[in-house]
DNA sequence: AGCACGCCGACT
DNA sequence: GTCGGCGTGCTC
């Protein structure tokens, strides 16, 4: 930028004299990985007031033979590019959409995952709403909100909540597990703990007169927030900005952070990339949660958008959480992040039951210990009992009674599944209804189901306590919270509404087979989906834990996730897996794939792959250190525009017997196909 | 992605 | 002689 600037100093009487016609450099809008470059423009005289960084312009691209969407990213006097240049078609909107701290975090975000920002900013910036915007444009006085005063951060401690915030700290946070009921407007609402310590953090943010920006993983969590938010700031103050919002809800919270004062700002993982008046504080809930990570290319996790912005604009930064990812445990260990516990530990009670139950005769018996019956029982007399339970649905999963081989079906080889007790069992992939079902290993023609959905628990366990209000809450039909009066609550892991005053009694039930599975997080994951629902426990109540021994089990009862966290990474650490080193999963054709890793300045044996995929083509898995990610991602972005512009690989293979996706995908820090390879 | 430019085979 | 095939490369 420093070699742009204008050769001659200002002349005092400035407006007389003919300023160099400035070009407009512009971000176009395209898919394409060769076009993520800025691009000059002449801006021709109607629209030298209006073209300003951060608008949206529509500009002439050539080859496209059509008009594209685009930024202006920023202003020159006279562009590096020798031919000549095109003029801005026009300009969308008067307002800058874009700002510069979003921009640099969309650029560095999106190099450090080999994407391109285009697609960080879509994620950041909603398309224009007429309506709304002539509506935020009417509003012409802004009055000065009113000052917020802050109120003390209760149990971290005398003032360390408010050191962070102040001293732009980053740390990791330990949230205490209890519920507690909040108000505003009159109406009373019960939210976790770590709800309210959050938007009493964001306060003490905004009454400094910064912003504040929140993410959480769910909607569930957001209204939590939203509740405890609305119980200590204005509604003014408070602006929630997620994808599920419609997208003039979403633009108009747009434009409401592109105001000057401070807000706190939540949302969902896109939350990071809102504009933010003085940005003060990045908060993330819960960063374990997989809805943390962003299915979109390209594919950036709010932890590390939530790093980078952290220093790029020098916040306070807090990951809050009930359990420690290995990741934020891999931060505090580099010492990148301090670590603030409770003042006063609060431990739940939790009690581990290994197997083997008491004579029930009824199907859930089977699962359910004969202790957990009788607290589930007792528990029951004064309030809501959960009963977490690993899946969702009627029976899980289908077999064979002849030779009990499991059902698949018969067009996909996908699992069958029943959803409820009379539906007919369908394919899990494909939904195609298994009517004439015939075993593919047997000729058999009859199913039996294996294992217990939600609604199989609800059905069993409303027969075991009759005249008792059964609730189920999953992924499909969600509950936000429930009432204090006696009733059991079945959900699925993560999905557990919020009791008035706490949960009497919480069962975990499937834990078994929740470790048994193939993942390289299921520590992680099993120790974050129990802990998240003993939170949610009222005082004094108990947490029964079935079916699960050994380390697990052990962290959970002592209530020492960051222990867990800590062992779990020095075997992460012995096995060179991530999060002690990065790794890139690159998929496409098998030639562009080669020669993209054999570019890379990587160790042999930190290759693993190339393997064949369903789909056509290949996937190889590279790891690396910390250190070389910044190479490695700069050397498979190069690779990518590369295999997208020569169309080589294409015409050599004319009869390919699958056809592959054209050209190479990266995708950094994706843990799952890990163990596979 | 689209679209223009460019360098070799059948054509009025 | 030239019309047009699609392989190659660019998009301010």
């Amino acid at each position: 930028m420093g070699a742009n600037r204008p050769r001659r100093s200002a002349p005092r009487s400035s407006r007389v004299v003919a300023v160099p016609a400035p070009i407009a450099r512009v971000l176009v809008d395209s898919p394409l990985p060769q076009l993520d470059r800025l691009f000059d423009y002449a801006i021709p005289k109607s629209l030298t007031d209006a073209a300003l960084p951060g608008v949206r312009v529509r500009v002439p691209l050539r080859s496209a033979g059509r008009i594209a969407d685009g930024f202006i990213i920023e202003l020159a006097p006279r562009g590096d590019y020798p031919g000549p240049l095109s003029e801005l078609d026009s300009i969308v909107s008067p307002i800058p959409v874009l700002t510069p701290e979003v921009w640099a975090l969309a650029r560095r975000v999106a190099d450090r995952a080999a994407g391109s920002a285009i697609d960080i900013v879509r994620l950041a910036v909603p398309t224009r709403q007429v309506r709304v915007e002539k509506a935020w444009l009417a509003v012409a006085d802004r009055r000065a909100l009113t000052p917020i005063a802050a109120a003390p951060i209760e149990s971290y401690g005398e003032a360390v909540i408010e050191g962070v915030i102040a001293g732009n700290k980053r740390i990791a946070l330990d949230a205490i597990p209890r519920v507690r009921e909040v108000g505003a407007d009159g109406a009373t609402h019960w939210v976790g703990d770590w709800a309210v310590t959050l938007a009493a953090a964001a306060t003490a943010t905004v009454a400094g007169g910064r912003s504040a920006i929140i993410a959480v993983p769910d909607y569930r969590d957001q209204e939590q927030l939203a509740a405890a938010l609305c119980a200590v700031l204005p509604p003014e103050r408070i602006v929630r900005l997620d994808a599920r919002q419609s997208n003039p809800d979403r633009y108009r919270a747009l434009l409401r952070c592109l105001e000057h004062e401070a807000l706190a700002i939540i949302g969902n993982r896109s939350v990071l990339y809102a504009p933010a008046p003085t940005l003060g504080l990045i908060a993330v809930w819960d960063d374990g949660d997989p809805l943390h990570s962003e299915p979109l290319a390209p594919y950036v996790h709010t932890r590390d958008a939530a790093l980078v912005r952290q220093q790029q604009q020098g916040t306070a930064l807090i990951f809050a959480g009930h359990t420690r990812s290995t990741d934020v445990e891999r931060l505090v260990e580099v010492g990148h992040l301090g670590s603030v516990s409770p003042e006063r530990l609060i431990l739940p009670k939790i009690v581990p039951t290994m197997q083997q139950s008491g004579g029930d005769r009824l199907a859930a018996g089977a699962r359910i210990p004969s202790s957990a019956w009788s607290t589930a029982r007792k528990a029951l007399e004064s309030g809501p009992v959960l009963i977490q339970v690993g899946r969702p649905g009627y029976a899980p999963r289908l077999a064979c009674v002849d030779c009990g081989q499991t059902a698949r079906c018969v067009r996909c080889e996908g699992p069958l599944a029943q959803r409820s007790a009379r539906a007919a069992p369908a394919c899990q992939w494909c939904g195609a209804l298994a009517a004439q079902w015939r075993c593919s290993s047997c000729e058999g023609s009859h199913l039996r189901s294996i294992g217990f959905g939600a609604a199989r628990t609800a059905e069993d366990l409303g027969r075991a306590f009759p005249g008792v209000r059964v609730v189920v809450a999953d992924g499909e039909r969600p509950v936000m919270t429930i009432g204090p009066d006696p009733a059991l609550v079945i959900a699925t892991r993560g999905a557990e509404p919020v009791a008035d005053g706490g949960y009497r009694a919480v069962l975990l039930l499937d834990g078994e087979r929740m470790v048994a599975r193939e993942s390289l997080r299921v520590g992680e994951d099993c120790l974050r989906w129990w802990s998240n629902a003993a939170a949610l426990c009222g005082p004094g109540a108990t947490t029964v834990l079935v079916g699960v021994g050994g380390d697990l089990a052990s962290a959970l009862v002592t209530w020492r996730q960051a222990d867990y966290a800590r062992a779990e990474l020095v075997d992460r650490h012995r096995l060179r897996f991530p999060p002690a080193v990065r790794v890139a999963t690159i998929t496409g054709t098998s030639d562009a794939v080669s020669v993209a890793v054999a570019s890379l300045a990587v160790a042999p044996e930190d290759v693993l792959g190339p393997v064949e995929l369903a789909a056509g083509g290949v996937r190889t898995i590279v790891r690396m250190s910390y250190g070389q990610a910044a190479g490695v991602a700069a050397q498979l972005r190069a690779e990518t525009i590369r295999a997208a512009t020569s169309r080589r690989s294409r015409a050599i293979r004319p009869e390919a017997t699958v056809r592959p996706a054209p050209g190479l995908r990266v995708r950094f820090d994706d843990v799952e196909p890990f163990l596979e390879a």
